[in-house]
DNA sequence: AATCCATGCAGCGGT
DNA sequence: CCGCTGCATGGATTC
């Protein structure tokens, strides 16, 4: 705590640069819904300059395993120098790790100890300072005050453990070893906080069970960097409160989808999507303007999008910082619910003589990226490690209820934890249930007509079925929704999965989109994770039929290839579900090897795609597969002309850079 | 200097 | 002759 007390000035000048330092109005209700979408926290004037907290999470990425490969005689120039590409396997591992903490949530490993509430955790149980949440489902009338003046949290813990709710992660260590003031007791003396909490437990309680609750954990160190952040006043526990209840109610709502989506899955691990895990930096975005002067704000143009993502906002500096951001977001939205969430606009674009163009390291990783696009209204945090105060640690609540581990606002040190308990019935749970199943209902018809709408823009406006929100068109007209990719087919997109084996060969059944998004429904969760982007040239629109493909971003997210011959590819289109049979493979070139996308000419031409244009690949983390889309960036009607250059070479070798510190820098340099 | 990658073009096979 | 395949070249960019 002294520390908390003398960097509160620090905290406090900082306030207005980092995510925390929102609009009020857009991120906070001043009132708490019952379900609202979590708030905007972009500023229209801040440059953040967060530095997402890495925690690696098991990142088994396809990459990782192809550093194995034993260099043939032949296969060549390429192996060993691919060899020293890729690095070291935890150079890899790292820097997956990394691109992950904001985006995507990889296949969790095992719980760690800290995050099942084992002893060695450093947490406390919210009940130490509310109680038990459970006094919700009685309907009874708290007297917050009553709640914190508790200056043992066992005093109150105790007794309600006798009962029933016996908190799993509670265990006598964790409740005694530390202090009132950590957690939620950061609301302690103030009964407006604990009035405005209990208001919002009332007002939840068919939304947040008593597990959900039970299962919400603070660290004390997410609270004192909270506190640094907003500042130790009324108001800054006021917000971090919001925030940390806003996120819950979401958290709520998304696992709810998630479990609904997860009972059709096809993998038996689908849960693992919901390993979501708050990031506050996904209202960290306020600088998405600035790099992308032509579209609207993240505060305008998401006002009700909860969970924005982190990062993707062009700040340079920011993005040489981390390298862990940027979902390739969808600019352009328009499909349905299956494609809406890939119109794989990156989101982020600069413009070139005219042309919008993704900014790279944007769209650096949908893993991370994925980052993050909320779903709205349900959207959710990305399931990217959280942490809005990289020097402090997280400060949201992560949820690991895959294991059934608590939710935790965490930091680095792994200190202390909070848990929130509250019980709720079956019946609460039927009509959220209900509640969910028709707001899906009513999500999927705005969507579907919102695609009729803009799709003859051809995508390049974000239809973004979350426009329904309120957000608003960009001064150009185009509604640019990072989270339209999410958000119309679901938040999970930010709780990915890695394609842990990309089969060499993927062949799917032909299928049409109809048909499929029948079959899975809305409740189908995408998890689409950014592979690359390519900027395509002339030489790749023209009759060759072939794309070249980043050298780095091949090798680093599709399969190792052994022979120069390549192995077949799958790219499922998803703007319009085809599947195209395409070939990966490269060519010995110099002393390296140039990857290169065969086959992609029909693919080319049904796109209508031009120099310019751009092609996103993602991976299905659920199925493993492919996906493509092609992306053009000029207006409906409007043809390249001689002389009007798509992008500088520089625009477009920064495109297809992405994940990895030194193409950050290179994008720092030329911004 | 090293590397990437856009593209030129030689070689080959099919017509 | 034409189109495709695959390699080589060289400009652009980064290290």
């Amino acid at each position: 705590m002294e520390a908390h007390a003398g960097e509160k000035d620090l905290w406090l000048k900082r306030d207005h640069e980092n995510f925390l330092d929102v609009n009020e109005a857009s991120v906070f209700y001043g009132d708490f819904p019952p379900l609202p979408d979590f708030p905007c926290m972009s500023s229209s004037s801040s440059s953040s300059s967060v530095t997402p907290v890495v925690k690696p999470i098991a990142a088994t990425s396809s990459s990782s395993s192809r550093a194995s490969s034993s260099p043939s005689a032949e296969e060549d120039t390429g192996q060993r120098d691919f060899q020293q590409i890729r690095g070291s396997d935890d150079q890899v591992k790292a820097e997956h790790a990394a691109l992950c903490s904001t985006a995507s949530m990889e296949i969790p490993p095992p719980p760690p100890p800290e995050y099942v509430g084992a002893g060695n955790v450093d947490c406390i149980d919210v009940m130490e300072t509310f109680g038990y949440m459970d006094l919700l489902d009685s309907n009874d009338i708290w007297d917050p005050s009553s709640v914190f003046q508790c200056e043992n949290p066992q005093e109150f813990t105790e007794d309600q453990q006798a009962a029933d709710m016996a908190p799993p992660q509670l265990d006598q260590q964790m409740l005694s070893e530390e202090e009132n003031d950590d957690g939620f007791n950061f609301l302690q003396g103030n009964s407006e906080l604990a009035t405005i909490f209990f208001e919002w437990l009332k007002q939840n309680k068919d939304y947040i069970s008593a597990k959900d609750m039970r299962n919400i954990k603070l660290k004390r160190s997410t609270i004192e960097s909270a506190s640094k952040r907003l500042g130790s006043t009324k108001e800054g526990k006021k917000q971090l409160l919001k925030l940390i209840l806003e996120w819950v109610e979401q958290f709520q709502l998304q696992k709810i989808r998630t479990t609904e989506s997860c009972q059709q899955s096809t993998f038996p691990s689908q849960e693992t999507a919901q390993n979501l895990e708050f990031n506050p930096n996904s209202f960290s975005h306020s600088n998405m303007s600035y790099i992308n002067p032509p579209y609207p704000h993240p505060t305008t143009c998401f006002p009700s999008t909860p969970w924005m993502p982190p990062q993707v906002a062009g700040d340079a500096a920011m993005m040489a910082q981390s390298p862990a951001f940027s979902p390739p977001m969808d600019c352009y939205g328009g499909g349905d619910s299956y494609t809406n969430y890939v119109h794989a606009a990156p989101l982020n674009y600069q413009v070139a003589n005219g042309i919008p163009y993704p900014a790279s390291a944007e769209y650096s990783s949908m893993e991370q990226a994925q980052p993050w696009v909320p779903m709205a209204p349900f959207a959710m945090p990305p399931p990217s490690q959280f942490s809005p105060f990289p020097d402090n640690g997280c400060l949201f609540p992560q949820p690991h209820n895959v294991y059934g581990n608590p939710y935790m606002l965490f930091d680095k040190n792994g200190e202390r934890l909070v848990k929130l308990g509250s019980l709720a019935t079956k019946e609460a749970r039927k009509k959220r249930m209900a509640r969910q199943r028709s707001l899906y209902s009513y999500h999927n018809r705005r969507n579907s007509n919102l695609n009729q709408n803009h799709d003859q823009l051809n995508d390049q406006h974000v239809v973004a079925d979350d426009c329904e929100n309120g957000s608003q068109e960009s001064p150009t007209g185009d509604c640019m929704y990072w989270s339209s990719i999410a958000s119309s087919a679901n938040s999970s997109m930010m709780a990915t999965v890695p394609p842990v084996d990309v089969p060499q060969q993927l062949n799917y059944p032909r299928q049409g989109a109809s048909d499929r998004r029948q079959q899975q429904g809305w409740k189908t969760e995408k998890n689409l994770k950014f592979l690359l982007q390519k900027v395509l040239k002339q030489s790749d629109v023209g009759n060759l039929g072939r794309i070249v493909l980043p050298k780095k971003e091949a090798e680093s997210h599709l399969p190792e290839l052994d022979s120069r011959d390549g192995i077949p590819i799958a790219m499922e289109d998803i703007g319009t579900s085809r599947v195209w049979n395409m070939r990966y493979r490269f060519w010995p070139n110099n002393k390296s090897r140039m990857y290169l996308l065969e086959n992609t000419g029909e693919f080319v031409r049904m796109n209508g795609l031009q120099e310019g244009d751009f092609i996103v690949i993602y991976s299905d983390t659920k199925c493993g597969k492919y996906m493509i889309r092609g992306v053009k960036v000029r207006q409906p009607g409007t043809k390249l002309e001689g002389g009007k250059k798509p992008a500088t070479r520089k625009n477009a070798r920064s495109l297809s850079i992405s994940r990895n510190s030194t193409s950050l820098a290179r994008i720092k340099q030329s911004v």
